[in-house]
DNA sequence: TCAGATAATGATACCCTTTTCATTTTATTT
DNA sequence: AAATAAAATGAAAAGGGTATCATTATCTGA
């Protein structure tokens, strides 16, 4: 059963495609269709179930009303429900979203988008991967299409973007930790560290350290792969000295890597916040039914998603390239996850 | 800047679109093109930065190339998961993926699935907010494109699916409950509760009952809607007067009612499993770590989503309407939220 | 050397909608 | 009644690929 076209509802009514083609797109009256056959028309496309033909449509107008999303991993919460704020603000202006996963393999992003160009995607939201380079950044703005940037960001590009204040988060998260009275504060990184969100959370711990006169030490810095983190992590940590009390406590790069540490802490009895206190970055829910509670910067993803999804809508609409980037700050929240080191 | 056609790319080297775009879809051998020939048309394909019209490629191939996925909430990690791996499986044979969230609501499903049809999708894959009833049924099957319902079903209707087996988990977990001693187990469940699922899961709740003598009290069951978790809950938990150890054990419905179950019974001083034992439909990485660690029925995500996105490449490929359906059995984990009720 | 086969390439219709511009019909003015 | 303006509708081109069928160039064998 071929579907019904445009020629067909034409020649079914006697009514010509033109004609057609205004009532159905909303332009009856602009060019001055008569109420008679306006009415003769929505009928029959009713009875007859026609549906418009998007590709010739957008072979027509050029426009796909649909736009692409990429990020790291569409099954880690954070974007997940970045994503979810994205569509269901660019489902009420009509427009449909692509989604794919890098799983930060630089490779894989450049293959998606120019996937995506290819569809003829209106515009792309997009959390790089690929750390910042001439090179990139050439092949992102020379795409012809509206880009903007979420979660991750290229500093010095014209590529707008809605990102987090990581760096200042850390450096205040750091600084609640000294306030504390901890000197020995551990950062555990989340590979790949040359995104602008690590590369951002490790220099705010930094310099939080060098604002205090504190030194930074190599053993208190530790670096993960989030895809094997099972068997490495406790050895690693080990480092850290963390039954001898060598670390007092920790700055946790995300929320899987502290979810991971807080296993092997169990296993290992390591006690929060006794032996280390702990702070992650990504607050997740049960954070705050974990014995004890866990302190957290909370980034609200939802947040992120609308605003990207309303700057995207505004760039493709005005087609002016303006850029009023947007930097979201965290909140930081100190449970009992972090404890008061008395002086000795 | 014009994008570069086929036209202009068969212009400037003399060579007819045909051929060229025999060279395009890797059908030069099979069509006889001469290899200099085949190098000429790349060369220039990338000398010009070609990139092919989608919509034209469309319009007369009449495949889109695109599959759509419709959930009741991407930002719920289950389903994440689920569009993880269908996106991963689809990319590999060369399709992009839309991806829309019905939020329960049936309209919008309705709303959603159309306009995908209207976008030319090769074929959804979709988790069923609307309960069976044979028009909806009929209004998707008269679709004509392939169909795959992932999580929820219609068990009557010849619709393909990948679902796990919620009524005999929720049947061996009650059964285990009641092998500990149980006598009062409650069940809570989320609205809606006319989904597959949902449904499944209490009728296994209250078979196992059944089975073993013991009788379906209206007290021990409660529904509660997601979207409002925070207020009602303890209000509603009253009534399974946990503190007087009425109800002795929780089968809790799914793992986002979980947390906030466990958040209300941390702040009421109710003890897991002293005062109430627990299991949770829905595995959660933290259940292994909060004190103590939650028992739960776990349903791989993962699972569903490769089944679900081999199946409909199946359908779409093939033509051949049959339908294997998949039925996953899920794994009951007991931990030490549940304990042996002595008698007395 | 030429018929016949095979290899290589091309002309063109078609997919369906939007949009420009032209045309026909009806209303208004003088 | 004629001329002009306004309202309503239609013809046809354009948009960029793919696929059918036709054609030309090259090769084979007798």
């Amino acid at each position: 059963m071929k579907r019904v076209s445009l020629s067909d509802l034409s020649k079914s009514l006697n009514i010509s495609k033109t004609t057609i083609s205004f009532v159905l797109n909303g332009k009856a009256k602009e060019k001055g269709v008569s109420e008679e056959t306006e009415r003769r028309v929505l009928k029959k496309v009713k009875e007859l179930n026609y549906i418009p033909n998007n590709f010739a449509r957008g072979l027509r107008t050029g426009k796909s009303m649909t736009i692409g999303i990429v990020v790291a991993d569409i099954s880690n919460p954070f974007y997940a429900r970045i994503c979810r704020n994205i569509e269901n603000e660019f489902d009420k202006k009509g427009y449909n979203v692509l989604f794919s996963s890098t799983y930060e393999n630089p490779e894989k992003e450049r293959h998606i988008i120019n996937v995506m160009v290819e569809r003829g995607v209106d515009g792309i939201i997009l959390s790089p991967t690929r750390p910042y380079s001439s090179r990139v950044n050439k092949e992102l703005t020379s795409l012809e299409i509206p880009l903007v940037f979420i979660d991750r960001h290229y500093p010095t590009s014209e590529i707008p973007f809605v990102v987090a204040n990581n760096y200042q988060s850390s450096y205040n998260a750091t600084e609640k930790l000294i306030e504390h009275g901890h000197k020995q504060i551990a950062f555990i990184a989340i590979k790949p560290t040359n995104t602008s969100v690590m590369a951002d959370r490790i220099r705010g711990y930094k310099d939080a350290l060098k604002a205090a006169n504190l030194p930074f030490r190599k053993k208190y810095y530790a670096e993960f792969d989030l895809e094997d983190l099972s068997k490495p992590i406790y050895h690693k940590l080990d480092c850290l000295n963390l039954r001898e009390h060598s670390a007092t406590a920790i700055l946790s790069g995300n929320n899987k890597i502290t979810l991971a540490l807080i296993e092997c802490f169990q296993r290992n009895k390591i006690l929060i916040p006794n032996d280390v206190s702990l702070i992650s970055f990504d607050y997740l829910d049960v954070f705050s039914i974990l014995t004890p509670p866990i302190s957290s910067i909370q980034i609200h993803p939802e947040e992120i998603g609308d605003k990207a999804a309303k700057m995207l809508l505004g760039l493709i609409s005005s087609s002016k390239k303006s850029y009023d980037n947007l930097v979201i700050e965290p909140q930081i929240h100190i449970k009992e996850s972090v404890r008061f080191l008395s002086e000795d």
